[in-house]
RNA sequence: CGGAGUAUAGCGCAGUCUGGUAGCGUACCAUGUUCGGAACGUGGGGGUCGCAGGUUCAAAUCCUGCUACUCCGACCA
């Protein structure tokens, strides 16, 4: 993409405002616009790192068979009557009747509607493992929306829903979507820590909170330090067996939010020096609530045994909205974000410093037709700003890879790559820069671990 | 929902106390000189001062009501 046929409005100065660090850099770097408290338009830049998170979240739910689908974002009051939860959400619940005055509601969760679904369908307990998914906009009315997309009233989460014939089968569901989310978040080049956790107003008996270490964590979280160096399942680990050794392994270790610790526990399991106290933003929640709907809703299917039995079922949500913010605040520095290649909007930019020096801008021309013919996702500052200007832009929107073409090097056929991590700069025979470039990207996309 | 603030050009702000033809920085447009870390000069365009009502010869400024947004608390993917 040329910048000069992009829209991509940065701004020099700080919005007022924006409190916390992602907020602040997703205004500046032109990726979100908000239009009401708690109601954003994701502008090109934004846009393109949520469609990056939005892909490998459906790979790894593919990979571990979960299946794609897409309700809608309005939903029949009926439905949530039948459940009890019509009266029980309360004014977090955005209701509005339409023309023909039928109440209706804008969903903040699809519990109903997917079981509602499941019970229309499915009789037989050989149709089950089941598990469907969709990623859509939700809407929370939240008294007091704030940190940006971190926080606000519409926002886009992927929410999966498992149904089983019992609860072996069920816990099984649950370990797949477990392993899922270990590889989801470590594709994003994130941390997260699986977290027992409270399973709230959704309710149910097993539950964790996937938490990404952040100093502007809204929750404060207890864990052994060697949960972060843990080896993440491989992309050959076989969903079909048992994973049973993987979350054992895992869950092996201390690790709690605030509203689950227990300071005994935590201080009698991990020694002192492996002891990590410290704060976390949740990224995702996975939940196993057994027959909670399927018995009031009815959902039930035929068991080997001839006996009609309530299906047991989990859910598992990802908030695609928070994601965006939690990886700034993990990867930033006082320049601008720093983005994981797996995510970044564009994974090398290219600066044309001179566009009016021929040699320069022939070069560049040339090297960004290379860019895109080896399979790089390439932004080309191509426009008429000062180098100055283009190096803090870059910086800004945190471009892992900033291929650096000046005139002096152009007529010297020199070019100048910057890691945007590191600020480590190397100077090369500019015919080699597409190779290097590549041989840096390719593995940092994290799609063959 | 309780408490505290803010609202003046795209963005950041001054002007309000003490009423008298709306300003600064930046961004934008034109032009010239620059050109490796957000360059400089010259010229230019852009604002129903959040909305409604009131006081006054005169309101961004004083009074009343309303709305939106932000921060702190309780609530939460």
């Amino acid at each position: 993409m040329r910048k000069s046929n992009y829209f991509l409005p940065v701004l020099k100065e700080e919005p007022k405002e924006a409190e916390i660090v992602s907020h602040r850099l997703m205004l500046r770097a032109g990726m979100i616009r908000q239009q009401a408290a708690g109601l954003y338009s994701w502008l090109p830049l934004g846009y393109k790192v949520m469609r990056k998170i939005q892909t490998i979240i459906e790979q790894e739910q593919a990979r571990a068979g979960a299946i794609e689908m897409l309700m809608p974002t309005l939903q029949p009051a009926d439905l949530w009557r039948e459940s009890g939860r019509y009266d029980a959400y309360g004014k977090e619940m955005l209701r509005m009747s339409d023309r023909h005055d039928r109440d209706m509601l804008f969903g903040p969760t699809n519990e109903e509607m997917i079981t509602d679904i499941f019970r229309s369908y499915v009789r037989s307990y050989k149709e089950l493992p089941l598990n469907l998914y969709h990623i859509q906009w939700k809407f929370r009315d939240e008294i007091r929306p704030r940190f940006g997309t971190m926080r606000s009233r519409e926002f886009l989460m992927k929410d999966g829903y498992s149904f089983d014939v019992d609860k072996e089968q069920a816990e099984r569901s649950y370990y797949r979507m477990f392993v899922a989310y270990l590889r989801t978040y470590y594709r994003m080049g994130l941390t997260a820590i699986p977290m027992k956790a409270e399973t709230g107003p959704i309710g149910g008996e097993l539950s964790h909170e996937f938490i990404v270490l952040a100093e502007t964590g809204e929750s404060a979280v207890f864990c052994h330090r060697d949960i972060l160096d843990k080896a993440i399942p491989p992309r050959d680990t076989d969903f079909i067996g048992d994973l049973t050794p993987i979350i054992d392994d895992w869950t092996s270790l201390y690790a709690a939010t605030e509203d689950m610790i227990d300071m005994d526990e935590f201080e009698r399991d991990v020694p002192q020096e492996k002891r990590i106290a410290a704060r976390g933003i949740e990224v995702g929640q996975i939940f196993y609530f057994g027959t909670k709907y399927s018995e009031i809703m009815k959902a039930t299917v035929t068991g080997p045994d001839g006996r009609d039995v309530p299906v047991h079922s989990g859910s598992y949500g990802i908030g695609l909205t928070r994601l965006v913010p939690a990886i700034i605040e993990a990867f930033h520095d006082e320049d601008g974000i720093i983005w994981p290649v797996s995510v970044a909007p564009f994974e090398v930019v290219l600066l044309n410093l001179k566009a009016a020096d021929e040699t320069c801008t022939g070069m560049c021309d040339t090297l960004y037709a290379q860019l895109q013919a080896a399979g790089l996702d390439v932004l080309y500052d191509d426009t008429k700003e000062g180098a100055g200007a283009k190096f803090a832009t870059a910086d800004l929107i945190g471009i892992p890879f900033q291929l650096i073409i000046g005139p002096r090097g152009a007529k010297s056929g020199e070019a100048e790559i910057k890691d945007r991590k590191t600020g480590e700069r190397q100077t090369m025979p500019i015919q080699d820069a597409v190779a290097f470039l590549q041989s840096r990207i390719e593995p940092a996309r994290r799609t063959d671990i």
